[in-house]
DNA sequence: AGTGGGACCTGTCCGC
DNA sequence: TGCGGACAGGTCCCAC
């Protein structure tokens, strides 16, 4: 399911449960995701409460009572769904008798919520690139994975500046270069592949080559900053997007995916009025990219 | 340093 | 119906 939109639909779906609860109990059905989850895992969960839940780009960050951050990433197959014990809310083909768990089920937090009820928040993960683990709070900001990390596409902070600036001097293609968690983060296959054609540019340009000579702000970057902006918060609202039978927390879809104009598009007619191009799919870096030839330069 | 390719996993779908 | 191959939302690691 992931990029930014979908793992922020995520956190929100989870906040409300996690938010003040008691991890009373932590069943791992196998040792390991990507990484092992380590000795201490369950050792330092169990009988903490849940202080907050945030996101940084892809990564879940539950802010625990004892100083630490359990950082989750769902890798491309892992979500989240939630079992409440006092739902009667949930539809009935989603939701499963305590205790039952399906195929790829690996991790179950067993909490009591602030409210004094009971609920398990399970993670399903069928090709485990996913993976969680412990981090001291203090120590996110110099953690490999975070120490190097661009910008969120949400904010203001994302402009023709920034990308002109993170963008200068560089062979890579537009799509390679939007994809590297250290200039934006978050963003991945789908949504860069959605704001490069509502920004008329080719998957295949340069990135240095929409940078002015001056080294100034192009128009080209600055529209591109406000297209990137527009789709993720977009699909943020739409509640991300749903594909091959992904469902949020509460086993609702996202329907963003309705909104793609070339992403799993091939062959089509581009959407872009007065365009008369056709989508093409192509290969980038052992990735689908799809995109109009015609009025993307 | 920046860039491209393969590896990590399992499931599904499509063509023969 | 069965089988092989391609493909899937991400990231890391290792060559050039």
């Amino acid at each position: 399911m992931p990029e930014l939109p979908e793992v922020e639909t995520v956190r929100r779906g989870l906040a409300p449960v996690a938010e003040r609860a008691e991890i009373t109990r932590i069943e791992l059905r196998r040792p390991d995701l990507r990484f092992p989850f380590g000795d201490e895992f369950v050792k330092k969960l169990e009988g903490r409460f849940i202080t907050g839940m945030g996101r940084r780009a892809k990564y879940l960050l539950a802010d625990i009572d004892n100083g630490q951050v359990l950082v989750m990433h769902l890798g491309m197959s892992g979500s989240f769904r939630i079992e409440r014990d006092d739902d009667s809310t949930r539809s009935d083909n989603f939701a499963l008798p305590k205790g039952i768990y399906e195929k790829h089920d690996h991790v179950v937090f067993h909490l009591k919520t602030s409210k004094g009820s009971t609920a398990r928040i399970i993670y399903n993960d069928p090709r485990r690139f996913g993976f969680m683990t412990l981090i001291g709070r203090s120590e996110i900001s110099e953690h490999p994975w975070f120490a190097e990390m661009g910008i969120e596409p949400t904010g203001n902070a994302l402009d023709g500046l920034y990308l002109a600036k993170k963008f200068a001097g560089r062979s890579a293609p537009l799509k390679a270069a939007l994809l590297n968690q250290k200039m934006i983060a978050g963003l991945g296959n789908i949504y860069v592949c959605e704001a490069l054609w509502r920004a008329g540019l080719s998957p295949k340009r340069s990135a240095g080559t929409i940078v002015s000579k001056s080294g100034k702000p192009s128009k080209k970057c600055a529209e591109l900053a406000i297209h990137i902006r527009d789709i993720i918060s977009e699909a943020i609202e739409a509640g991300g997007s749903s594909l091959r039978d992904h469902r949020q927390t509460d086993g609702s879809l996202g329907y963003f995916q309705h909104s793609f104009a070339v992403y799993g598009h091939e062959g089509e007619s581009c959407k872009k009025s007065g365009c008369s191009g056709k989508v093409h799919r192509i290969t980038q870096s052992g990735r689908s990219t799809f995109y109009c030839t015609k009025c993307q330069k």
